[in-house]
DNA sequence: CGTCATTTTGAATCGTATCAACTATCGTGG
DNA sequence: CCACGATAGTTGATACGATTCAAAATGACG
């Protein structure tokens, strides 16, 4: 495992964008009902970019395992992360020739990259491309919500509450002391960028669950709730 | 009664920023070669609500004329618009059996609508829901990046910016006093509420905008921009 | 153990929200 | 057509929350 992550590094940050066909050689041809579509593997290191925002987008990318994020930025450096991606997600997707974001991994990351006009031609694919994505638009909506309404309190309880399993919560009402460990795998400043907070802010909002007594941080981005339903009630959401 | 079909405002209402919008024209008994979907038309008055949130997402929709918005409220009546569609853009996608956001129109609206599992079975039609969609997630993303990191001056900009046809400010460098009439058809609790700021922050943009010369207010819900590239620079995306 | 990067904390500032008039616009009926 | 009330929008004063700038603390790592 550990060998992979440094496997390129230095070069896919340089090239940036889509990536060509290295030597890498797990190309596996997917076997989608009565069509077939030619996905590679590529794996990239952690905080790998994967493409830029511009670059030409001729391939889309289905998340194996790791974490990926798009994000876009403004001409003055501002920047707003836009999605985060796990094991499933696919991303790449842009109704324009080139990407409308940039993608980076949040941790080493295996992912599968299809031709996009392949995938265009191929129903299987598009149905699946579809029940994907439209989960996709339902995050987007939640994170509009988040971004357009909630504090900065509500936004850091509602991020932790995504990593949260299986929303606990509403489902185990006699047990309040619920707790759950979660490794965030990103740095404050990528979860501020995220949450359109500042850094300071976002700490200060840790701080406070933690004054609180309803997180207890590990280590840097390792986070204890100790009170799942307590996280839950702070996200504005019910 | 109410005699339908009016002006459309501005043509690309659920277009993301920069995009020269070539629009797919409002065919309506769909017949995608092969195969055919069952198109059922349907006419909304204005501020009409097409679902709520929760209901039973077994028809999705494309709007064929007029305008139509997305919104999703927080338990304490706190709401964001998360979409703003014109002709050609579909709503009422979901991946939970029910929606995950109320669709009300802003105009008298003419949509179609089709049964969700008749698309799904449909490759045609899942080719150009493809593509439609794929437009809605970049705008989504553009969106997030308004309500995450730019101002209130900023936003309104945008928000503009979206009416003017074809974008013409980058490409008329030559003509500096390139002005546009916009129908905005929103009230201005709509457009806070799409904007994540408050009625009074929207009206002090507008009359700020105003000070400067940029536009004039026609009337209530129509704005003469005099100045589009004034208003272009002011959305932080050049 | 010391260095560097990241995070946390503090104090001051700024921008937007809030609250409270005031004004303009729209629709209705006299 | 105008008067009228109702609704929507504007403007001003103040409050509050998040940002900014600065510095200290913590953690990562050789």
């Amino acid at each position: 495992m550990k060998q992979l992550i440094e496997e390129r590094q230095g070069e896919s940050a340089a090239r940036c964008g889509h990536t060509p066909v290295l030597h890498a050689p797990p190309v596996l041809p997917v076997h989608e009902g009565d069509c077939e579509i030619e996905g590679q593997r590529v794996r990239f290191a952690q905080h790998a970019l994967v493409f830029l925002e511009g670059d030409p987008a001729d391939r889309i990318f289905q998340v194996v395992d790791g974490a990926v994020m798009l994000y876009k930025l403004l001409p003055d450096g501002r920047r707003q992360v836009v999605e985060l991606l796990g094991p499933g997600d696919i991303f790449g997707l842009s109704f324009k020739p080139s990407f409308d974001s940039s993608a980076e991994t949040l941790t080493p990351t295996l992912v599968t990259s299809f031709e996009r006009t392949a995938v265009e031609r191929s129903p299987n694919f598009l149905a699946r491309l579809n029940r994907c994505v439209q989960s996709q638009i339902c995050a987007l909506h939640e994170h509009a919500v988040l971004l357009g309404r909630k504090s900065a309190l509500e936004r850091v309880a509602s991020f932790l509450m995504r990593f949260v399993p299986l929303h606990i919560c509403p489902t185990h009402h006699g047990r309040e002391q619920l707790f759950a460990t979660i490794r965030l795998s990103m740095t404050r400043q990528e979860i501020a960028d995220y949450l359109g907070l500042t850094i300071e802010t976002v700490s200060r909002a840790f701080s406070e669950l933690r004054r609180r007594g309803i997180v207890s941080l590990e280590r840097q981005d390792e986070v204890k709730i100790n009170h799942v339903c307590g996280i839950c009630r702070l996200t504005g959401t019910h």
